[in-house]
DNA sequence: GATATGACGTCAT
DNA sequence: CATGACGCCATAT
């Protein structure tokens, strides 16, 4: 290893992250990158996904809610999120109640009135 | 080391 | 609000 630091790769970083994510609850691409102490690292969320499988990948999804799979794989995972109770606004995620924050504080939304 | 890829994010128009 | 362009970062080849 060129760089001993790094004793886990990014992806099993974000693959514990996502784990960690309460049923119910859903967190954005850049949500999980920041708790992984990746800030901006949403791609690598992507590609951690795709290489993983048993995780609750269902609850990650774009910055809005928006779901970003397409096909039948969004529509799977809408139903997934729908049943574990979580609303939708539209065709996206009702945010303000289903967004994880890790902790954090969420970003604050023009309209956000608790 | 360079190039391609990936279920993104944010800003400008 | 929809679309396009660019930025972002780690991994694969």
């Amino acid at each position: 290893m060129q760089s001993p630091r790094r004793r886990t790769t990014v992806h099993q970083r974000i693959l514990a992250i996502v784990g960690r994510i309460p049923r119910g609850k859903v967190c954005s691409y850049g949500g999980v990158a920041r708790a992984a102490r990746l800030p901006g690292a949403a791609r690598q969320v992507v590609w951690a996904l795709h290489s993983s499988r048993g995780l609750p990948w269902h609850r990650v999804v774009g910055a809005k809610g928006e779901i970003k799979l397409k096909g039948e794989s969004g529509l799977e995972q809408r139903l997934r999120l729908e049943a574990e109770g979580v609303s939708f606004l539209g065709s996206r995620v009702n945010m303000e109640r289903h967004e994880h924050t890790f902790g954090r504080r969420p970003a604050a939304r023009k309209g956000a009135r608790r």
